[in-house]
DNA sequence: AATTTACGTCAGCCATATTGACTTATCTGA
DNA sequence: TCAGATAAGTCAATATGGCTGACGTAAATT
């Protein structure tokens, strides 16, 4: 059952058709390391009955209190009816609260409960400890690194919202 | 319909009960790199009919030649049951092909056919364009400290396939 | 010969996503 | 003021990719 050895193997691939090289490294680092990254809280989650849909909505609504459904939409990048459902879980069982938005009442702003707080730094607290493992007795410019190259992974070109209608 | 600037925000969160420090920027820096990753080899694989799920037994396939099935289990982490859905449509429409083990027949090793190959290749190079673009005019540090980085948010624990039976 | 291993398969379930169509309430601009 | 746009929600159907549990078969190991 030895191991696949994965990480630093020669690269057998046929690269006729393909660039001069490709990183497979990164591309296979980057897998594992997400995979483990996300297994972590979707343990504690699987507890209480929720899962990763509900983490990223948790999440992003206790980072910014008082976001509007569409930027969640939007960040998640999602649709309307994939989210009302996790979220109308979220909402049920008192981890997220809904408020209708001071100058515009159709919206309804959304903020972490309590509760929904206190889960929300939990999760976050471990995948924070892993990363922190990961950079520990590394100089700040190992962040930094990490952080630019991160940065520049994401894409920039603006996200236009599939629409819905107006075809 | 303002961005929500979710990149170097003030921390805003109640950590009455989580650590003194969170790096929420890793966190979710991690989470967008990682979405637009991936959303670039989904949306070519949509146009086959194919998943994410058929682009990670494809890649690893392709860069181990020869693959036992057990190790592609141990590697994706799923069960025998999910791979072997994808694995069959990959194999129906040339993608992978079978053959026994030589030594131990029970094995179907798996290779990735030129037309496995081809896809393969197209896939990871367009994952890795993405990464040398964020690596782009950076020092050899920069990816060096990410690859240390990434290799080290990887679970060094050694993973027990969930006993199937034997319980 | 008995047991274990490698692999496959049937059946059903669940979570998360999708598209499309429609409603309600509210805001905004001509 | 009112027509149209916008924010949000909802119903229904579908797809994908996971899961568990239960079996089956061939080949290797002890």
């Amino acid at each position: 059952m030895a191991d696949v050895n994965w990480l630093d193997r020669p690269d057998v691939t046929d690269r006729r058709a393909g660039p001069a090289v490709i990183d497979y490294e990164l591309i296979e680092l980057l897998f594992f390391a997400y995979r483990d990254f996300v297994a972590e809280p979707d343990q504690a989650l699987a507890a209480l009955g929720f899962g990763r849909a509900h983490h990223r909505v948790l999440h992003f609504v206790n980072r910014n209190p008082g976001l509007r459904v569409t930027d969640l939409l939007e960040t998640l990048r999602i649709t309307k009816q994939s989210l009302g459902r996790v979220l109308k879980q979220l909402v049920d069982e008192g981890y997220i609260d809904q408020t209708p938005g001071p100058v515009d009442r159709r919206q309804r702003l959304l903020y972490a409960t309590d509760k929904g707080k206190r889960l929300a730094v939990d999760l976050a607290a471990r995948q924070s400890a892993r990363i922190q493992a990961a950079l520990d007795g590394t100089p700040p410019e190992t962040r930094e690194a990490v952080r630019g190259f991160l940065d520049r992974m994401i894409d920039r070109t603006p996200y236009v919202v599939a629409d819905d209608e107006e075809s």
